[in-house]
RNA sequence: GGAGCGGUAGUUCAGUCGGUUAGAAUAUCGGCCUGUCACGCCGAGGGUCGCGGGUUCGAGUCCCGUCCGCUCCGCCA
């Protein structure tokens, strides 16, 4: 007698005894014959039962929905004449001798087949959740992709090693989600939100070769693609370069999804420098499967009798960009508000345009509110940097760089998807040459645009001190249509360049020492040139899965305010725990 | 911190200009049918219209506040 799962069932097995367990998804009783469909995660498979089975028909008539059965009974090809070819659960079936009922249920709180449910409702009944076959599967590939990861990396000497869960606060990046030390009152553990100091340590003391599939915690606001607790796998090596570690983490990237969704991806991955991406797709991320791009404009309009387009053109930190789409004439009044309203969520003042009904007319065969002010050379210009035809519609965008690429970068994505542009095909790439600093207007200062501990390609303190924005970072990102599933760099491997970067980002001796002394410390005692990346798992899976949110991927995650509607946390901590942690809540008076 | 969308039966949703007893499908329960697989047929039960306040003769519907969910901006080195 063999035990199988209800799906693995096949034609191989034609009249041997199987013990079958699974869920009941449907029951139905016909001509005294009763029939149940048990569904586990592999699938479903019909159980029938005679009328002469009289036991298991005794206990089979009090069978519900979600009962857990143990079934025995003989495999059987299905009796002439009832074949049908709306049938979903197979040509055979189990003739069932014996059922034991594991475990009654409840009616569940929603129908399993049931395409969509209110989220909060399926997160509140997560276990009732998962075992819709869509979740089970969304989970099966998150494990396999796991298990190929650790398999290739094991393969290639990493070795799996844990980093601390209670560490030290990090005054930059993220806010960090704080735990009160007991045993020293006043003092607080950090969850950490990344290993990144951990693994450049291990490096330092000759694990040169390290991974891990590892938590991180963010205290920062959610998004579809941001839980404050999310799975990292970590990797870092020592004696590489970029070109060394890249082309490692590629094949292993490749190996996966061959491995795991049969896809062939390009090899080598093509690469594009953090400028080219910005300036071509407003974007440091772009999504190559949209073949849209935005058209540099800037020049054209520097002596235009038209403030709109002439103040950025002028301005260093200004641009114009075009967008053209291709058909999208026929893009209504309406269509065209929604976008206008959608690229100021972008901080757009508006979005102009120019539809082209007939180009041979030349300015006659225009539509724009905008064309008054354009002198025609320059209308020339656009139309034939636009590379324009008739029917098409060009959309434009003028203010701060940052500005327009944000808001056209959004605007090439809505319309992509909109005008159904996405090409169905996967599109790796790996952004570099990042800059090293960014200036933050707010603070008045340089930050990292990658973190402090990266390793600028100017190696010289006095050059990098003389001209930071300069500097670009040996920093890569890997992206995948459009999203970031990974990122990394060369690590700063001596202390006077550590010094000199945290020197720049304006955090003094004293304070550096403070916050990162250890680190220091530990580069004085010989540390080996070495780099890392960290892929996020969860969004990686979402992307191969085809979900739209991390948390079809996650088997319990948190709803937009971080809290979980299945266990009610966050909840109060009692006065007991707070008193033993010298901590007391103040009260906060709610304003009128 | 901000913007948008949503919250009505267990579930998914409809609900007109503010007007009589708030509907449908599905699920549940009962009966019938009986090689069915979204089975079919008949019947029944099922509602704090998120919560609080206001306008009104009258509020699911309008107004204000608030809570929750989702999407996004800020934030996320």
């Amino acid at each position: 007698m063999r035990s199988h799962y209800c799906g693995e069932i096949d034609k191989k097995l034609i009249d041997q005894q199987v013990i079958l367990c699974g869920w009941v998804h449907r029951r139905r009783d016909h001509g005294g014959i009763i029939f149940i469909d048990l569904r586990d995660r592999e699938g479903t498979v019909q159980i029938v039962f005679d009328p002469d089975v009289v036991e298991a028909f005794a206990n089979a008539e009090k069978v519900r929905s979600e009962y857990v059965l143990k079934i025995i009974g003989k495999v059987r090809n299905r009796p002439v004449g009832t074949e049908n070819p709306n049938i979903r659960t197979g040509e055979i079936e189990i003739l069932g001798k014996s059922l034991e009922i594991l475990n009654t249920a409840e009616t569940p709180p929603f129908q399993l087949d049931e395409e969509e449910i209110n989220e909060e409702t399926r997160l509140r009944y997560r276990y009732i959740d998962l075992r819709r076959p869509i979740m089970q599967q969304r989970f099966q590939l998150r494990a396999k992709v796991a298990k190929i990861f650790r398999r290739f990396l094991d393969d290639r000497g990493f070795m799996d090693i844990e980093t601390p869960m209670l560490t030290k606060a990090t005054p930059e990046g993220a806010r960090d989600y704080l735990v009160p030390s007991r045993t020293h009152q006043g003092s607080f553990f950090a969850l950490p939100q990344s290993p990144q100091l951990f693994k450049q340590l291990l490096m330092m003391s000759g694990m040169d070769r390290y991974y891990q599939i590892v938590r991180c915690f963010r205290d920062e606001d959610l998004r579809a693609d941001r839980q404050p607790e999310f799975t990292q796998l970590d990797i870092e090596m020592s004696f590489i370069d970029e070109t060394m570690l890249r082309n490692l983490m590629e094949d292993m990237i490749r190996h996966t999804f061959k491995e795991a969704l049969n896809v062939d991806l390009p090899n080598p991955f093509p690469t594009m420098p953090y400028h080219e991406a910005i300036n071509r797709f407003g974007s440091d991320k772009p999504d190559l499967r949209i073949s849209l791009e935005l058209i540099e404009l800037t020049d054209l309009m520097k002596s235009v009798d038209f403030k709109v387009f002439s103040a950025p053109a002028n301005d260093p930190k200004g641009r114009i960009a075009a967008l053209l789409i291709p058909n999208g004439g026929d893009l209504s009044r309406k269509v065209i508000d929604e976008y206008t309203q959608f690229v100021g969520i972008y901080g757009a003042k508006g979005l102009a345009y120019i539809k082209i009904n007939e180009i041979a007319k030349g300015k006659e065969g225009l539509q724009s509110p905008i064309l008054k002010f354009l002198p025609d050379e320059v209308v020339k210009g656009i139309l034939e940097r636009t590379k324009a035809k008739d029917g098409d519609v060009i959309f434009f965008g003028a203010d701060k760089a940052k500005i327009v690429n944000e808001s056209l970068g959004a605007l090439r994505l809505k319309i992509g998807q909109d005008r159904g542009l996405v090409e169905k095909s996967w599109k790796p790439l790996w952004v570099v040459d990042f800059p090293m600093f960014e200036w933050d207007d707010k603070e008045n200062r340089w930050a990292a645009l990658h973190h402090p501990f990266t390793s600028p390609n100017i190696l010289d303190a006095k050059q990098l001190k003389e001209n930071p924005e300069t500097a670009l970072s040996r920093a890569y990102d890997m992206v995948l249509n459009g999203s970031e599933i990974g990122g990394g760099s060369i690590r700063i491997h001596r202390t006077e360049l550590q010094s000199t970067v945290f020197d720049i980002l304006g955090i003094g001796t004293e304070e550096a020492q403070q916050k990162f002394g250890f680190l220091l410390d530990a580069l004085k005692y010989g540390c080996p040139p070495h780099g890392g990346i960290a892929f996020g798992l969860d969004r990686l899976i979402m992307l191969m899965s085809g979900a739209t949110s991390i948390r079809d991927v996650i088997a319990f995650p948190k709803t937009q305010t971080a809290a979980c509607p299945l266990t009610s946390a966050p909840s109060p901590a009692n006065e007991m725990q707070l008193r033993e942690l010298n901590l007391r809540l103040r009260k906060v008076e709610k304003t009128a």
